[in-house]
DNA sequence: GGAAGACCCTAT
DNA sequence: TAAGATAGGGTCTTCC
């Protein structure tokens, strides 16, 4: 058999361990790669070895061995080797004598009973508690960006050019199978190679394959019509329709999965909807025989082996989804269009229509509607063509949406930002992006890797952030300042990290210590923290991503300007998840005074800087955690609104250059080690009705906007006129246009009193969750809620599902309020973009009682209150002038 | 009529 | 491998 060896660079997609039956004192682990030039790879890597370390407590520093038995564990039948010795160790802020022992296997019989066996003799366990693909990553420093070089198992069709195509498949099988790989991986290119050979690679853009699907089914009888598929390769796109038999249907998504190779599947809703689906059908179409249903459903990378399909459960091959969360498909990665559209959007309504509508106003042809999906059975009986062009449009869309979000290259940005699997930065979570950095960190600097705290019920709240009050009203010409990365700079600064914690009470060495709780950190001479040397890396890293982003832009390369942007971007999310992950109860390097002390010196240093502006005379507006408003000392009569000309003009822009120059002066009076505060925008115009967290303001600089917080117009819960209205109230109002802001107050409320108002602008939109019920086959909402049939959006929902319409837990359902006299209301489901027909009848004396409640809040900061809006709304007639005060 | 509680959504 | 945090506003139902 002829040997060749190949050279590449390529994106980790995701990896996984293989137990090693013939040989369990080997391992293999397997990632799933797209080439740099865009080829799939499985790459199967030999020679890492499972460990777990240890320590006994009751040493210290100065022990040389340890009081419990080395040699019991070395005679363990599951522990290979001696351990090694690993000299001292920091571990719950003490330095000790760690070993390492290997393991026989990463499989849960030896290595957990062994972990549980060895904490049960007496001995601190570290390192334990981590996925052999991270630990892969993390021991070798390796990022999703690898250069590697390795030998050729087997070639496919779509291998690159240069290497022949394998003819002797069911041999190489064999072979693959004993080194530890499942046999013929169905991948453009399978590969061997030691751990030795990777090597990090600068971040480049992957071309990665993207699968979308979707499925019409039958209201009546669940089953599967008929489906749609795209496959996007580097934008070139391969469109195929399913039809005939829903075994039919399964097995050519299914054989279309395994030749196009996708590296992501997309859809709308496919978490909760086309995924979970496609399970119970195939399993309902053949309940006895596995590899019938892989042949429906076995999208995992693997090969449709008796042992990768499974014989008594279900195989690795199956999709899967973990604890009721994500899916997880071996090789490849879930990314459901309808979440990330959610998530970058917050969209008032999550629609596939709305969404489109959203994003694309003036196309028509994206978003035309035609079928209706709770009569599916009926349509598809007497328009299938019609059907079918509805689901091919159902499946491009979800496409689209990811390239305009940008998801795809921002997961891999931040996968190359914090050195993980593209899957992890997909769809793990924060605490598992910092455990990457850190854990590697910690084992190159002499720091055991304590396991995940497992402590359960809720641990005391830690204070938070500073709100200063906001007294009602307008104020002119206001200079925002705000804290730079205000969370990480104080644990750069004031060296905060479990490694630097002092826990015992003797006072000596110490540099560090919290205002409040007067919590002791080393100094850095003593041991610079792990976790500030980290951030301290991001900072920087991010300012080197900003400037090569700058340079790539002036030299007209839009390519590196895009991925410098969306590395910087990606530092920037990376970093504000440090504090969440540090102040919570459960992470394995947290301790609860680490959060507690953050937060007191940002409370520290924000009302300091509050006082000591008040004691110079400025006017604190408002103040929230990092940011402070303040006002400038002009004379009461400039204009809000920027005047055409005149010397009003040049009064306005006086006034604007004096804000300027206070902002730019309090940055530089304020600033300094580790706390820089910066001039972030200048206000002409700031208002409040007086509630924390709920204010606009006028920017008049670095860029001209209207800036809203809080408010309805925030909110995704709010109803359009609401919205619009007080949006243009306060246009009005910044400008100083109080009469006009109360008049449009009036009028619209007058014209949803007299019931003027299109109905669709009453949308009330909340989201709803509930559980699926296995036993009976609905949703189920008791389990959740406490009394769900007086929550209008779980009524607004069972009405949905009652008229054949898909439901999905934490979907937000539209609901207009039709009866606001019985309680608890009556509502109906707002159903008309889905299935059209007349809408419900909105009750006009809901709506005046709330736009007189959310406007009179407004108002009544103008001195003019709800009650008098009310009745205003009643008998116009009667009052000439409200402005009258 | 008003307090208490359940729940949603947002700011940072 | 279950899991970022707290502060805060607001609506509606239930209960007295």
């Amino acid at each position: 058999m002829y040997s060749l060896e190949w050279r590449d660079e390529a994106c980790i997609i995701s990896g996984d361990y293989r137990d090693w039956p013939n040989d369990s004192k080997k391992t293999a682990i397997e990632l799933w790669c797209r080439s740099k030039s865009g080829h799939s790879i499985l790459l199967l890597v030999n020679g890492l070895k499972p460990y777990i370390e240890i320590s006994d407590p009751m040493t210290n520093s100065d022990s040389k061995y340890p009081n419990l038995s080395l040699d019991e564990v070395t005679n363990d039948s599951r522990v290979l080797g001696e351990p090694i010795e690993l000299g001292n160790k920091l571990y719950n802020g003490q330095e000790r004598p760690h070993w390492r022992i290997n393991v026989i296997s990463r499989d849960y019989k030896y290595y957990n009973s062994l972990q549980k066996k060895l904490s049960t003799d007496g001995w601190d366990v570290t390192s334990s508690d981590i996925f052999l693909i991270h630990k892969l990553l993390m021991d070798f420093d390796l990022g999703p960006h690898i250069s590697f070089s390795g030998e050729v198992l087997w070639a496919g069709n779509r291998a690159p050019e240069e290497i022949p195509r394998t003819t002797n498949s069911s041999e190489v099988a064999e072979k693959i199978r004993q080194i530890g790989g499942a046999g013929l991986y169905p991948v453009d290119l399978i590969m061997h190679c030691d751990v030795s050979s990777l090597a990090r690679a600068d971040p480049f853009p992957t071309p990665f394959v993207t699968f979308s699907y979707d499925l019409e089914t039958s209201v009546k009888h669940n089953n599967i019509l008929c489906a749609a598929a795209v496959i996007d390769r580097n934008g070139e796109r391969l469109i195929r329709e399913y039809r005939g038999s829903e075994r039919e249907i399964m097995e050519g998504l299914t054989r279309l999965v395994r030749e196009e190779d996708p590296d992501f599947i997309t859809g709308y809703n496919i978490d909760n909807f086309d995924l979970p689906r496609m399970l119970d059908r195939s399993e309902e179409n053949s309940p006895n025989s596995l590899s019938d249903q892989a042949a429906m459903f076995g999208w995992g990378r693997l090969p449709a082996t008796r042992n990768e399909i499974g014989v008594k459960s279900p195989g690795k091959i199956f999709p899967k989804r973990q604890n009721n969360r994500v899916w997880r498909i071996p090789g490849r990665i879930p990314l459901d269009a309808w979440w990330q559209a959610r998530q970058t959007l917050s969209p008032q309504r999550e629609s596939l229509k709305y969404v489109s509508n959203l994003l694309w106003p003036n196309q028509d042809d994206k978003q035309k509607l035609d079928i209706d999906a709770s009569q599916m059975d009926m349509e598809w009986a007497n328009r299938p063509d019609e059907v079918m062009d509805y689901c091919v449009r159902d499946t491009i869309l979800p496409l689209d949406i990811l390239d305009k979000l940008k998801s795809i290259p921002r997961k891999e940005a931040l996968a190359s930002v914090s050195s993980t699997t593209v899957e992890t930065a997909s769809t793990g979570t924060t605490s598992q992006w910092i455990d990457s950095l850190v854990v590697r960190l910690a084992d190159r600097n002499g720091v055991a890797i304590p396991i995940t705290n497992r402590t359960t019920g809720r641990r005391e709240q830690i204070a938070g952030g500073y709100v200063h009050e906001v007294e009602p009203g307008t104020k002119n010409w206001v200079a925002v300042l705000d804290f730079k990365s205000m969370y990480p700079s104080i644990m750069i600064s004031n060296n905060i990290c479990s490694t630097t914690l002092i826990r015992d009470s003797h006072k000596d060495s110490t540099h560090f210590i919290s205002p409040v709780t007067e919590t002791r950190y080393l100094s850095k001479e003593d041991r610079i923290g792990l976790v500030p040397l980290l951030l301290q890396g991001l900072m920087d890293s991010r300012d080197k991503y900003k400037k090569a982003y700058s340079q790539a832009q002036e030299a007209g390369d839009e390519d590196g300007a895009f991925l410098n942007d969306q590395l910087q971007y990606a530092v920037k999310i990376l970093m504000n998840s440090f504090y969440g992950v540090f102040a919570s109860s459960f992470y394995r390097f947290t301790h609860e005074k680490l959060g507690a002390s953050i937060t007191e010196w940002a409370r520290y240093n924000i009302t300091e800087i509050i006082s000591n502006l008040e004691k110079d005379g400025y006017d604190v507006v408002y103040s929230d955690t990092d940011s402070i408003f303040v006002c400038t000392r002009t004379e009461e009569n400039t204009p809000a609104k920027k005047p055409s000309g005149g010397p009003e003009l040049l009064a306005w822009e006086s006034a604007k250059d004096e804000t300027l120059k206070l902002g730019e002066q309090l940055a530089n009076q304020f600033t300094k080690e580790g706390a820089e505060l910066e001039f972030e925008t200048a206000l002409s115009a700031f208002f409040s009705h007086g509630a924390k967290k709920r204010y606009v303001g006028r920017v008049i600089w670095p860029r001209e906007e209207l800036l809203i917080r809080g408010y309805e117009v925030r909110r995704t819960d709010s109803f359009s006129i609401l919205s619009k209205t007080m949006t243009e109230m306060f246009e009005l109002i910044l400008e100083g246009d109080e009469e006009g802001a109360i008049n449009l107050a009036k009028s619209v409320i007058t014209d949803v009193h007299q019931g003027k108002v299109e109905t669709s602008d009453l949308i009330v939109s909340r989201s709803c969750k509930g559980s699926w019920d296995k036993k009976s086959g609905k949703w189920v909402f008791d389990k959740i809620y406490a009394n769900p049939d007086s929550l209008p959006y779980v009524r607004a929902a069972k009405e949905r599902i009652s008229r054949g319409l898909q439901f999905t837990p934490g979907m937000k359902v539209g609901y207009i309020i039709t009866n606001s006299k019985s309680s608890p209301m009556g509502i109906k489901a707002w159903l008309v973009d889905e299935i059209g027909g007349e809408p419900p009848k909105p009750d006009p004396q809901y709506y005046v009682n709330r736009l007189a409640k959310s406007l009179g809040r407004i108002t009544s900061a103008l001195k003019f209150d709800e009650a008098q809006l009310k009745d205003y709304a009643k008998n116009p007639s009667t009052q000439k002038s409200l402005f009258d005060f």
